[in-house]
DNA sequence: ATTATCTATAGATCTATAGATAATGC
DNA sequence: ATTATCTATAGATCTATAGATAATGC
């Protein structure tokens, strides 16, 4: 039983000036959190090292072990964002049975709807703030982007019906269905909680923008609920 | 003929090192337009005095013979968002006929979107800045930006029928109406040019967000065209 | 005389590195 | 020995002021 109540698990590494709470998150874990809330809420560029440190409650240069600064932090808050959902596309498109294409693209909008709904402080906000879309972080988180909307680009492709398919391009459509499903993060910042039905909402939505038939959305929805269990995700 | 071909309208005041434009706005005009441009594209807390100075042609230090620094431009840029619109209201209320009280909404409506519609660069994407709303100057602005909700909920009142009145509060209201005319900022953001039709979509969006049933929203549109000649204002 | 700029610069951040230090783990 | 922190600080901005200067206007 030791003498300090409130001293964290204990670890290698020198003890911090602020002691660490007993049940504080890994290091790493905590700058990313205390940055997510932040960036979002202050804004990236008004945000300075130091008003992450002095949260987290370390030294402004002690970040620095643990990230290449501000846009190190940024670039793994954004691939947070992206990550869980684009590695499930691959095994999406292999389990979709054939007879029901429209089932791979209303899974991936499900699972991506429950990415962005359970990310931190709703990071999902930093896509559309000018000081992160002009830095060089989100450049290089283009091709990450770019991979998700090719996703739904291509699955979309596989359902969409006459109308639309002469209308919209293939690139244009991937960035519909993206747009669509970057809903949640406006329910989010309503204070809304992403309810299932949001999530099931959505993704019927993304469907109808294909053009697909009530009858098919049905039918894809059962069938991606089948599916769901596959993909080793809680989906709430 | 002077020699020096494009040497800007012979002013008082020293020389600028980068010779102005002969067709330059009054020097004033020249730094919001650009800091607007700078502060909705890359950023408020990412943009500094020295950004706004090169891109106006003038050194840096400049700038404050004009403004307060950043936030003196901010200050006056947000104001300009706001009071057009502001100005127009107590206008509004005293010419509305009293037998259609929901001309008032309606008007006060089309005005404001004219005033998003207009207004540089859309600056009404400042409001959703996590770096501006965190800003002091944003709370300086809020009484301004009170004193136009509270108009929408005011207006709003007077219209408004049975059920929605038992479910909102006035001031939730006025919420309500500012939040469904920003969508003008969603369109301008889109590319799109905000049209005649979209202005009135968004007034009778905001009188079926009351529940005035469509026969008065007609003879609301109706009373409210006729009322814009008062206003001196040339609505697109 | 007034106006609108300029140059120069002090002081306040802010970022990022070097090197020391205090834990644990073997 | 390794890990995670610390202290100290150099160098790069960035803001904002003081004072000089080059026009116009009377």
């Amino acid at each position: 039983m030791s003498t300090y109540a409130t001293a964290g698990a204990t670890r290698p590494g020198r003890p911090r000036v602020i002691p660490r709470a007993a049940s504080a998150a890994a290091p790493r874990d905590e700058i990313l959190d205390v940055a997510a809330e932040l960036f979002v809420n202050r804004g990236f560029a008004a945000t300075s090292t130091r008003d992450i440190a002095e949260k987290v409650g370390i030294r402004q240069a002690s970040l620095y072990y643990h990230f290449a600064g501000k846009p190190g932090i940024l670039a793994e808050l954004l691939e947070l964002s992206v990550r869980p959902s684009l590695e499930k596309v691959a095994r999406i498109e292999q389990e979709c049975p054939a007879d029901v294409p429209e089932a791979a693209l209303y899974l991936l909008a499900l699972v991506d709807v429950e990415t962005l709904a359970t990310v931190p402080h709703n990071i999902g906000k930093l896509y559309r703030m000018p000081d992160v879309r002009s830095s060089e972080v989100f450049e290089e988180f283009q091709p990450a982007l770019q991979e998700l909307t090719a996703a739904y680009g291509r699955l979309g492709a596989g359902v969409v019906s006459g109308p639309v398919a002469a209308t919209v391009g293939l690139n244009q459509l991937g960035g519909l269905l993206v747009q669509a499903v970057e809903v949640v993060i406006r329910i989010r910042s309503g204070g809304d909680e992403v309810a299932r039905v949001h999530a099931q909402a959505i993704a019927a939505t993304c469907l109808r923008i294909c053009a697909v038939r009530e009858e098919r959305i049905a039918l894809a929805a059962a069938a991606a609920e089948d599916l769901i269990p596959l993909l080793g995700a809680a989906i709430t």
